[in-house]
DNA sequence: ATTTGTGAACAGTTTCACAGCG
DNA sequence: CGCTGTGAAACTGTTCACAAAT
């Protein structure tokens, strides 16, 4: 049994709530107070999960937890992301320690400015966008996160569907065409303002 | 006839996307190979908005569009925000070009290291966070941009809530607590990444 | 001929309510 | 007795298919 997308979107934002209940147990009313989701839809999402791991005195979060990483993909560690576009939004996630203890590792970004990529300094390497394709394959990147402006968003997000990306992180304001096999989440500012002003947002993600 | 949420969050992205067809028209068809979300639900969130602009022969992207920002709130100007922390990702903000020509206007940033607010330079005040309440209620901030560390992010979100702030950008990792008068949207690039990696992307937003 | 706008069928999601477990 | 797990009902959202419009 698949699970649906709504869930999948909540189920990933537990398992971040679940992390402050380590050894803990929780109740899915404890999780509605926390989260704002119905304790009915809470029961419902766990119950998704093909696991019995509450019975009357609220769930087990551990156990709850390693399963939730496994349903969602978590528990696969190392998996590639590259930063794509080196102005201020990439720079500022050169040396950010947001990914630290994540699954998720940065590996290498790239600038179709030259001076950025050979001037800036980080952990991992800085290549010209002309090596996007070649980076990405040979080290097997699954996912991009768009820095870069508006004018060179849509070519570069054909080369990277074109190398097999997963998934791109999109920090940009356009609208982005991608095939069916590539997911795109847009996270821009301005998106999310929007969003918030037009009352569109899902109770999760 | 209120427009379901799914609606609002694909309508916020077309009408990102008609910008760049002003003055033309548009069909469903040509929606969903852009956009990806097939031409009957195009059709179908449009008539929702209550309007009759295409008549068989393609949208008229300028009645569309205005139609669009009227419904989605992103009609009013100058709607105010404030920026929370002003650490590397909030520093990134501080001088974005991003919410020009965008109903959106920062007009205050917040830290609770006084050096920070002192130091930084911007071309809208920054202040203690102890002034958080007064400055927001004041100057009427409708939105906020959380870029705080962890572990002060729920008590400044409970602040935040108490001066009636109607919505978080929230770009820490923390699930937020917040009563239901309040809307957050998660864009931390962790939230982003596992969202892309659980396969849990709503065709919008 | 092409494309919208929409009833009607279908699919997905949430809520209700309660049996059953600890 | 409180809490989960889950059928069944209610509701929301999507797809189908076609009449109407130009």
């Amino acid at each position: 049994m698949s699970i649906p997308e709504n869930t999948k979107r909540r189920l990933v934002l537990l398992n971040r709530l679940l992390s402050t209940f380590e050894g803990k147990t929780i109740t899915s009313q404890k999780i509605e107070e926390l989260a704002g989701w119905s304790a009915a839809v809470v029961r419902r999402d766990i119950s998704l999960l093909g696991i019995i791991c509450g019975a009357s005195n609220g769930y087990k979060v551990d156990e709850l937890k390693s399963k939730l990483e496994i349903t969602l993909n978590l528990a696969a560690k190392n998996q590639k992301c590259c930063i794509v576009g080196l102005g201020k939004t990439g720079q500022s996630l050169l040396d950010s320690t947001e990914l630290e203890d994540s699954p998720f590792n940065i590996v290498a970004g790239f600038d179709s400015n030259v001076n950025r990529t050979e001037v800036l300094r980080s952990v991992f390497p800085l290549h010209p966008t002309t090596k996007l394709c070649e980076v990405i394959m040979e080290e097997k990147i699954r996912y991009a996160i768009l820095t870069v402006n508006h004018d060179e968003a849509q070519s570069l997000t054909n080369t990277l569907c074109e190398c097999g990306i997963k998934g791109i992180v999109n920090y940009t304001q356009c609208v982005l065409t991608v095939p069916r096999n590539v997911k795109v989440k847009n996270v821009s500012l301005l998106t999310a303002l929007e969003t918030l002003c037009a009352g569109a947002i899902a109770d999760d993600c």
